[in-house]
RNA sequence: GCCCGGGUGGCGGAACUGGUAGACGCGCCGGACUCAAAAUCCGGUGAUAGCGAUAUCGUGUGGGUUCGAGUCCCACCCCGGGCACCA
């Protein structure tokens, strides 16, 4: 028998699908729809083995209810603009834009290789300005909204990448993709208002039941919803302007604990008290180097500078407090300014103590005399009785932060507030390669906005990247316009969007990728929410975040009804190998590396020892890579498929292994010979086959109904055992099986492999001798009356310990089970002699007999 | 520090709502085929004791509930991830 030749022969399918349009999406809009996405592919060039497991689930899903009759949208594109254009225009001297396009043909070439059930004819890039043209528009909309606004504020500044990161782009105060140390600048920047969403978006959280919880609640964590009040303070001595501080507090309980007020060191009334106090100057410039630095950030103790501005206690005007400019208090939070209550909030205590403040307790834990209470090193956070104040005594916590805040609000001193720690997201880029903004800035008519039927607003392709910055600022001509209000001489912006914005709004428009609009309504309500996407959890916060902002404010400039693009999210582990190192410490690829006869790795050249390092998510600086290419060469697509789909479960991490995708290869050319040997068996055997194959036709239903609802469930790694278990019970079936139980089951086993092995499906069935194409056949349908045995072995226990297990015809009755269990000579024996006290039968599954 | 996950053979992992722990794969061991190797096929494979039937132990640790616990409850240990001067 000749051997499967699976590199030829995925090539043949791939091109009969690609004559035959099989994956063009249907226009037919009276079956139900299935949207299938992969999370957008930023195009570096070459794909990774992670590309290769993310995609192989998605098309799994595509193919699977693509054979069960639903219309599927599984489009592919390019998430195009970003700064590796950029950095590698600077390295190679090449235009970005050739750079991009040059890697998305090598991309695309890869992911063809793949067998991808993909829509290739919607597909598109971000940096085309068919594209970004509408996400101008729709950002023009979304400033006559007032969804948008411009601020000069503090930013992350990325001194490597020279442009400016939002919140959630840096990682432990560096930036997340550079890696440089982020600094503090002042800029004026364009931000969407998200925070304006911020409730909804996290209420909206409890409708996301197919999201991981995992997900949701990290998202509910970085909106950080808190209830608590704001109140306003009496200054003394404060500068002209600042009579007045309002702090931010979710424990007005404690108001009558508080020992002192502290105000951040961006705080308008720090910068009005540095203009004439050089040391508090000196303080807040100390301030503001901390917070970049990310390793001081970590144990920097709780400092403070003590101003001569006093508060008034808001419910005592005796009461003075001090006032401090303090290192841990954040401008961007609440109002910038707290009351410190050291009894009762750790970070305010140790700051009291450090500066000789007093500690009153006032929340007493039940039972307790509040006279003899007292704080030493841990502040009390529990839940109490108040004391020490006044009006407040004997009350609950809850109760009296309600007082506090009714007699603040009756005062005119304070409300009630509900604070988020989601802050708006600043969109301005000091980049080339992204998305222009479409403002023009007139000395007379300050900032205009480029009218709609002048977009898009294209980027210019003479540029050079010789010079650190934007080169859209240096570029000589480009910049220079003339007001479209007044005519006067103007100049454009020059900053260009975040690239998340690209991928806010993509899944919309590849519902009608052509449209002269950003997406045709119809087609995008048809098609949307996306029924599955798949990708990393590394988008958890930023980029879905995002995208759920983006969806309700295109749906409240009127171009979509919809609020949640995801109706279904999956989150996929990554791809894992072992390390290897020389003995000079250098990284070697795998390939570079044997393992000999005695299981010792050596370097395979010198065979020089080899130092095995754990098993670390695949990444060039490491070189525990390996090449999707080089393994579809040597083993074929469908390989690749299947051995990342089955180790590991799909959320979890997969170790990629030599010998797993060996063992999978083998299982490729093992269905290959058996279905060809049961085929060339059951043809020759049609006349004599013995039997009505009821055993086998019961095996090949219930691994329909196993198979079927392990994708559905997204355990591709069960449904790969449920296959090959099927494949065990087909290789040790007799010659003379029943011929059309054989026939059936093969013709199930090919489709039942297909949306993981689509090309060696397609062969199988060719061979089989059908002239209509695997992936048009419909999903098999299990035979209830197939799915259950007619008879059931019973587990047979004495004291709860497996004795014995007995054949027993199908739902027996209870005395005759329990008959014929206590008659078993291994029951009497582990009986010992002892009465039986009772017998417990669980049908068709234990019988446990307890003496 | 806080919040989530997760600890099951040599390894990756199965085990429905508490009911035969270890499916399936990898690896390993033995055998067949071969001049030999590769490939393939057959058998075995949690630990301990025993020739054996079998017995005892066994799902991170220690308790508990139950006829019966990987699964439920309490306490703890370890690993992974997320967040963090958040008032």
């Amino acid at each position: 028998m000749t051997r499967y030749n699976a590199r030829a022969t995925e090539i043949k399918w791939q091109k009969i699908w690609q004559e035959r349009h099989s994956f063009a999406t249907p226009a037919d809009r009276t079956r139900p729809k299935y949207y299938v996405l992969e999370m957008f592919p930023y195009p570096s060039g070459r794909i990774h083995m992670g590309h290769v497991r993310n995609y192989a689930m998605g098309d799994v899903m595509a193919r699977f209810r693509r054979a069960q009759g639903f219309n599927v949208l599984h489009p592919m594109g390019w998430d195009a603009f970003g700064m590796p254009a950029e950095n590698a225009a600077f390295e190679n001297k090449t235009h970005p834009a050739r750079w991009t396009y040059q890697n998305i043909d090598n991309m695309r070439r890869q992911l063809q290789d793949l067998g991808l059930a993909l829509d290739w004819d919607r597909e598109f890039a971000t940096c085309d300005p068919s594209y970004y043209r509408h996400e101008q528009a729709m950002f023009l909309d979304f400033l006559a909204d007032g969804l948008v606004y411009r601020k000069e504020s503090w930013v992350n500044w990325d001194p490597v990448d020279m442009t400016v990161l939002a919140n959630e782009q840096v990682i432990d105060g560096r930036g997340w993709r550079s890696g440089a140390l982020v600094e503090r600048r002042k800029l004026s920047q364009w931000f969407l208002k998200i925070t304006a969403y911020a409730e909804e978006l996290l209420s909206a959280l409890h409708s996301l039941e197919r999201w991981p919880a995992k997900v949701r609640l990290m998202q509910e964590n970085w909106i950080g919803r808190s209830e608590g009040a704001r109140l306003l303070f009496d200054l003394k001595a404060a500068p002209a302007g600042c009579e007045q501080l309002e702090i931010y507090t979710t424990r007005p309980d404690t108001i009558f604990g508080a020992s002192f007020c502290a105000i951040a060191a961006d705080h308008p009334l720090a910068a009005a008290l540095a203009a004439h106090d050089p040391k508090l100057a000196a303080f807040i410039a100390e301030c503001r180097q901390t917070g970049t630095s990310e390793e001081a950030l970590e144990k920097a103790e709780k400092r403070g500078h003590r101003t001569a501005v006093e508060a008034v206690h808001p419910f005592d005007p005796n009461w003075r407090l001090p006032v401090f400019v303090a290192n841990f208090v954040l401008m961007e939070y609440g109002s910038g300014a707290i009351f410190g209550c050291p009894a009762h909030d750790q970070r305010d205590l140790e700051f009291a103590r450090k500066y000789e403040l007093p500690v009153l307790p006032v929340v007493i834990p039940e039972g307790i005399d509040p006279a003899a209470f007292t704080i030493g090193d841990d502040a009390y956070v529990e839940a109490g009785r108040i004391a020490n104040s006044r009006f407040l005594d004997g009350m609950s916590v809850e109760d009296a932060k309600a007082e506090v805040t009714r007699r603040a609000e009756a005062g005119g001193f304070g409300s009630r507030t509900v604070n988020y720690r989601l802050r708006d997201w600043g969109v301005s880029r000091q980049r080339y390669w992204g998305c222009p903004i479409p403002i023009i800035h007139c000395p007379s008519c300050g900032i205009v906005p480029v009218p709609k039927q002048h977009l898009p607003v294209t980027l210019p392709d003479d540029v050079t990247f010789d010079k650190p910055g934007n080169p859209l600022e240096h570029h000589p001509t480009w910049k220079h316009v003339d007001c479209p209000q007044c005519g006067a001489k103007a100049t454009r912006e020059t900053d260009t969007f975040d690239t998340f914005i690209d991928s806010s709004w993509y899944f919309a428009r590849f519902c009608s990728p052509h449209a002269e609009t950003p997406f045709e309504r119809e087609a995008a309500e048809y098609w949307l929410p996306v029924d599955q996407y798949i990708g990393g959890v590394e988008h958890a916060i930023l980029h879905l975040l995002y995208s759920r902002f983006f969806t309700r404010a295109m749906k409240r400039v009127g171009l979509i009804s919809l609020d949640e693009p995801f109706a279904g999210l999956f989150t996929q582990g990554m791809v894992c190998h072992e390390t290897y190192r020389a003995p000079n410490g250098d990284y070697l690829l795998p390939d570079q590396v044997a393992r000999d006869d005695g299981g010792v790795v050596r370097v395979a050249a010198t065979g020089e020892s080899v130092s095995v390092g754990r098993s670390e998510k695949m990444s060039k600086s490491k070189k525990n890579v390996v090449d999707p290419s080089v393994i579809i060469d040597t083993y074929g697509a469908d390989t690749a498929r299947w051995f990342t789909l089955s180790d590991s479960p799909p959320e979890r991490d997969l170790e990629w292994t030599t010998q797993g995708i060996e063992g999978a290869w083998r299982f490729t050319q093992r269905l290959w010979r058996l279905v060809i040997t049961l085929h060339d068996n059951a043809a020759g055997a049609a006349t004599g086959a013995s039997g009505d194959g009821l055993g086998l036709r019961r095996a090949t239903h219930k691994t329909i109904a196993l198979v079927t609802k392990a994708i559905e469930d997204f355990h591709f790694n069960r449904a790969v055992a449920h296959l090959y278990e099927y494949v065990n019970t087909l290789s040790a079936l007799k010659p003379d099986e029943n011929a059309a139980a054989v026939r059936e089951a093969l013709d199930t086993l090919i489709i039942l492999i297909g949306p993981m092995m689509p090309h060696l499906s397609e062969e199988l069935w060719q061979l089989l001798g059908h002239d209509t194409l695997a992936i048009d056949a419909p999903w098999p349908k299990a035979d209830r009356a197939l799915l259950a045995d007619d008879t059931v072995t019973i587990a047979v226990q004495v004291q709860g310990k497996l004795r014995d297990t007995i054949e027993a015809p199908k739902d027996a009755p209870r005395d005759a089970l329990e008959a014929q269990v206590l008659a078993l000579e291994k029951v009497q024996r582990a009986l010992d002699g002892k009465a039986v006290k009772k017998v417990i039968v669980v049908p068709n599954r234990i019988v446990n007999v307890v003496a």
